[in-house]
DNA sequence: GTAGGTGCAAAGATTTTGCAGTGCT
DNA sequence: AGCACTGCAAAATCTTTGCACCTAC
């Protein structure tokens, strides 16, 4: 039962990284939550394991990025948003009224994608791309997005 | 003469905040740049007028953003973009490998846009939309993206 | 047993804020 | 002349790094 790792910890042993259950906190933290923070990848991570520092989040998070398992975005603010890998490709959408975090397939962008391969030879890494905007609800609820005044586009 | 404003100025009258050089000269920045950090502003900036204080440059984006005449969106890492508004609307590409960062019009984003609208109610901010990705140089130069490894999609 | 990993604390980087003096209106 | 604006420096965030101890293999 020596080798006996789960799928994600296979991905660690073919770079050469170890096993240690800081990274397995922290992967399930990821998968759970969707979507999250580093702060909010420690909360959950702590709650199981509340000696758990934050840089040993990043760190963790730093090693599961480069062998695959998760990938990172950066939506609104400075907040990079860490997400599993293996689920399907989706598009994030920001909302800039409540903050909240929505995913589209990435089909939905296709047209758009290859429209950008076409007439730039530009490579869409679609996982990252963001689309700030004004959900459904907020708009009902009239926001402006932020709060400070007039905000064209 | 009183009242000599350049239409930028106009703007901030409208708002009641003063014309002073150093948002003159951050607006001109803004405009020269195309795009910038706040950092590449204040150097545009020291170059006219030394003493510029960063936190002063800060304050002058806020201001212009709250009057409407530059936005900002969020490329990599955590580096704020400020541009121009009153150009025509484009999304941002910004390549992983040479951090460089191109636009194109946003109607090449509008069937996209438009189905985030029609499925989703999403209304979004077209200015704001960031598109990760490889521009046509680095891939002929086999980057990857990402100095780590891997990098899916 | 050994090298890699973790926790802790301090260092960095970036953005914000308080305050007194300055200059736009 | 009044009050917003600026410069400076300190505070607040967020992330990274150095080091001694611990643990997976």
């Amino acid at each position: 039962m020596a080798t006996a790792a789960a799928p994600w910890g296979e991905a660690l042993r073919a770079h050469g990284y170890r096993i240690t259950p800081q990274r397995q906190f922290v992967f399930e933290a990821v998968t759970d939550l969707g979507h999250g923070t580093p702060e909010e990848i420690l909360a959950w991570v702590q709650s199981r394991s509340p000696g758990v520092n934050l840089s040993t989040v990043y760190r963790a998070l730093e090693v599961l990025e480069e062998v695959g398992l998760v990938t990172h975005a950066h939506l609104g603010h400075g907040a990079p948003t860490y997400h599993e890998v293996d689920d399907e490709v989706h598009v994030h959408l920001v909302c800039a009224g409540c903050q909240e975090i929505d995913s589209v397939p990435a089909q939905m962008a296709q047209g758009f994608i290859d429209a950008l391969e076409r007439d730039r030879g530009f490579s869409t890494d679609i996982g990252h791309m963001t689309v700030q905007g004004l959900c459904r609800r907020c708009r009902a609820a009239g926001k402006s997005g932020r709060p400070r005044g007039v905000d064209r586009t």
